[in-house]
DNA sequence: AAACCATTCAACCGCCGAACG
DNA sequence: ACGTTCGGCGGTTGAATGGTT
């Protein structure tokens, strides 16, 4: 670490002065243009270093330490849906960011995920039903109507049961009072097969971490929703995770997988 | 105490898409 | 239409640290 280049640019960790130095340039000048702040803040950095130390380290509201439990299910969740898509799962993790959350998955998730998938290839080996699950990933409308459920506190039970005339056309727009459009985000957040192993995971998660007491707690009860947790919990709301997501939106709209 | 191994995480790299001239 | 620049992202690396023998 903490190589001099021939063009003077500085590369490895970060001194703590320079660390003030660009606090002190993005406050004054505020967040982008960060190819000017370098020069601006009298660094020997590139922009890439730079954007990257202020968004990983000196950004406020960036929250350090162990990820708690919710969290933890929340990535977990949001990874089945979403892949790797690490910025987008860390947007919904205040005060994390998208490398926090990529390193706990490679360092704490990605085993327990990859004994996952053998498990489900297992189960769908025995059973067609969990097949015709795995492959319908029903793509979902472009923009959500303001009169979604989770706008107005509703609760939505729907059929499970899908056809293949629901693909016609994949991308309408629900229309109003058309709920279809959510209940496919509910099946997907509630489906079993997608749950499944994600709370033991979890619980395991706590344990393995000497999480106190209101951590196993909070796990308590295996059926229990780890969505409603969060938002018993009050760190989040569910409701916020699809918000205002144009970006989660446009990923949906490519989770087509064509049997 | 020393050597070795495993884990963590800050930082770098290369690529991509958008914006602009 | 094309080339360039920039911001942003995910994958990867490697130093630091902790644990084990």
């Amino acid at each position: 670490m903490d190589i001099q280049f021939p063009l003077g640019v500085r590369k490895g960790g970060w001194t703590e002065e320079e660390d003030c130095l660009l606090k002190k340039c993005v406050e004054k000048h505020g967040e982008g243009n960060w190819h000017q702040v370098p020069r601006k803040a009298g660094l020997n950095r590139c922009r890439k270093s730079c954007r990257l130390r202020w968004l990983n380290y000196l950004r406020p509201n960036i929250k350090r330490g162990n990820f708690t439990v919710d969290e933890v299910d929340l990535i977990i969740r949001l990874h089945k849906l979403l892949g790797n898509r690490w910025s987008l799962i860390a947007g919904r993790l205040p005060g994390r960011t998208s490398n926090d959350v990529k390193n706990y998955w490679n360092t704490h998730l990605h085993k327990q995920s990859n004994d996952q998938i053998q498990k489900d290839v297992q189960k769908s080996k025995m059973t067609q039903s969990t097949m015709e699950k795995i492959k319908v990933i029903r793509p979902r409308p472009r923009t959500f109507s303001k009169n979604l459920p989770w706008r107005m506190g509703k609760t939505v039970i729907t059929d499970k049961t899908q056809t293949k005339e629901n693909f016609s056309n994949p991308f309408q727009s629900p229309s109003p009072g058309d709920d279809d459009g959510i209940l496919w985000w509910d099946n997907m957040l509630t489906d079993p097969d997608i749950n499944e192993g994600m709370i033991k995971w979890t619980n395991e998660e706590a344990i393995m971490e000497g999480g106190g007491e209101k951590e196993k707690s909070g796990m308590q009860g295996a059926g229990r929703d780890p969505f409603s947790c969060i938002q018993q919990d009050n760190q989040s709301n569910w409701s916020d995770l699809f918000m205002d997501n144009i970006d989660l939106q446009d990923i949906l709209r490519d989770c087509q997988v064509v049997p």
